[in-house]
DNA sequence: TATCATGTTCCATATAGTGGAACAAAATTT
DNA sequence: AAATTTTGTTCCACTATATGGAACATGATA
């Protein structure tokens, strides 16, 4: 993980594109950041480009196939990128790894369990396993959230050093989504001193409204990466009790994804 | 979608890579195909590249976090990939207007459903609703397989008129996956006329042994846009007869999807 | 038709990428 | 332990590529 602080963002999003690399993929995120297909003209005004250069950038992203560009002219994501991406994640060890934990701790729990992997101060799901009763809801793998207000990344965060810690947390802009999220960096630390005390993390509605969760960290062995695993319910479902009744559990699973890693590591491949 | 020939091979992918963006994508699919992290030498033999450029771009490319480098300073894909490509999948339109009926689908069905889009000669899966009796099986959204082989390849390609179909399938490399893998462009445009005849597709056990489908087309009002959706099944389970009786069934929700986006689309957003 | 907004192409210039070679650090052999 | 090979990183003159202003299209609106 990157503990680089010059030019990145507590969200761990760049700062200052360098590079005719760093300009396209700035492009990319802008126009996977909006919510529909946009305009020549929209991007013109939201990138800092000049028509013709942004003319070409854009040409150049759709030959590509990281853009595509529908019957309107406008420009939307491509579906390159939904296979580059699907190919990483099928074959990301981690994951594979963790499987089994989470589909077990859903059959115990009959709840949404989620994996997620500490990147910067964001957290981002790398694997869910859904519950039956629940109609489908947005499908959160790959989203990246805020660290400080989910409990996977509370308790993601509870395993670093406070050195670390600190760098983290510096800039983390404390956005409140509900009236339970943590405010600032103090409130932040003293939850995370509590998780660290007790070995899990709860959220209680701190990201979204009605929704709950227990989340247990997970170490990579060389610390090079953490992640979380977590339950999650809906509160008028979920009571602070039944987080509580989870919680060895959760516990128990992140320690046995971490065992099953260093096992599945060991062997020097 | 992309007509234009010349440079592209009938899988879709680009043969010369134009730009610099062109030779970093070209990396990026490179690392993706690899089924493990990849050491700096075994990309340098691979790719074409000088030694010292390919290390300035490898570097690039993890700067902006579409590639990592794990403690063994071997690559692979970045997370950052991942959420780019989650973003677009879940603002999809095709797929949230597809969900719920392929959801429908399943219930009657209680077989795997899949939603997948035509891209050149390739087919790209978007979304699958699978069964709950089924152990979860390694996850084909964002997937690419070739149209000749599969049931919802053979029903979009079944939609194209012949002149286009004629140009998708001119560079297609006949691969016999299995016994019943269609061997050339007769075969081929043969059972496509079977499709055109009767409204549907069947894939019996021509990409994967034990592995059966009915498939049928979801045409754009436009035509820009060709998709299939599929019931899969295993062999054992899901007979000839069966695929008969869904046929009706599955084009009828490919139908009704058609009806939605002509509606979604109706009102010029 | 005239006008304005939007999208595309061109080309001299500036910038960023190139690649050979030299350097550094491990891993392996002698 | 020294020598050798294999692997990874840095440097810099050179050149391919991106840049951006302006001119050219296209299409919408008045």
């Amino acid at each position: 993980m990157d503990l680089n602080t010059e030019g990145v963002k507590a969200n761990g999003r760049r700062d200052r594109e360098t590079g005719t690399l760093g300009k396209l993929v700035a492009l990319l995120d802008l126009v996977a950041l909006a919510d529909g297909p946009m305009r020549f003209t929209d991007i013109l005004s939201l990138s800092d480009q000049p028509r013709g250069t942004l003319h070409r950038q854009l040409s150049h992203l759709v030959e590509e196939g990281l853009l595509e560009v529908d019957r309107g002219g406008r420009y939307l994501i491509g579906l390159r990128l939904l296979t580059l991406a699907s190919r990483s994640w099928a074959r990301n060890e981690f994951r594979s790894v963790a499987e089994p934990h989470l589909q077990r701790l859903h059959d115990v729990t009959c709840e949404t369990v989620h994996l997620g992997v500490l990147h910067g101060a964001e957290v981002i799901y790398l694997d869910k396993v859904e519950g039956r009763q629940s109609i489908r809801m947005y499908s959160q793998i790959g989203n990246a959230s805020p660290a400080y207000c989910t409990g996977v990344g509370k308790a993601a965060l509870s395993a670093l050093d406070d050195a670390d810690l600190a760098i983290r947390i510096a800039g983390i802009g404390f956005h409140p989504y509900t009236e339970q999220t943590l405010r600032n960096a103090g409130e932040l630390l003293s939850d995370i001193s509590e998780v660290r005390r007790r070995g899990y993390a709860f959220d209680l509605e701190e990201h979204e409204r009605g929704i709950c969760c227990v989340a247990a960290p997970i170490r990579s062995d060389d610390g090079h990466m953490l992640a979380g695993i977590s339950v999650t319910g809906p509160a008028y479902r979920v009571t602070p009790q039944s987080l509580q009744a989870w919680a060895p559990l959760v516990v128990a699973a992140a320690d046995s994804i971490m065992m099953d890693m260093r096992n599945r590591m060991g062997p020097k491949r």
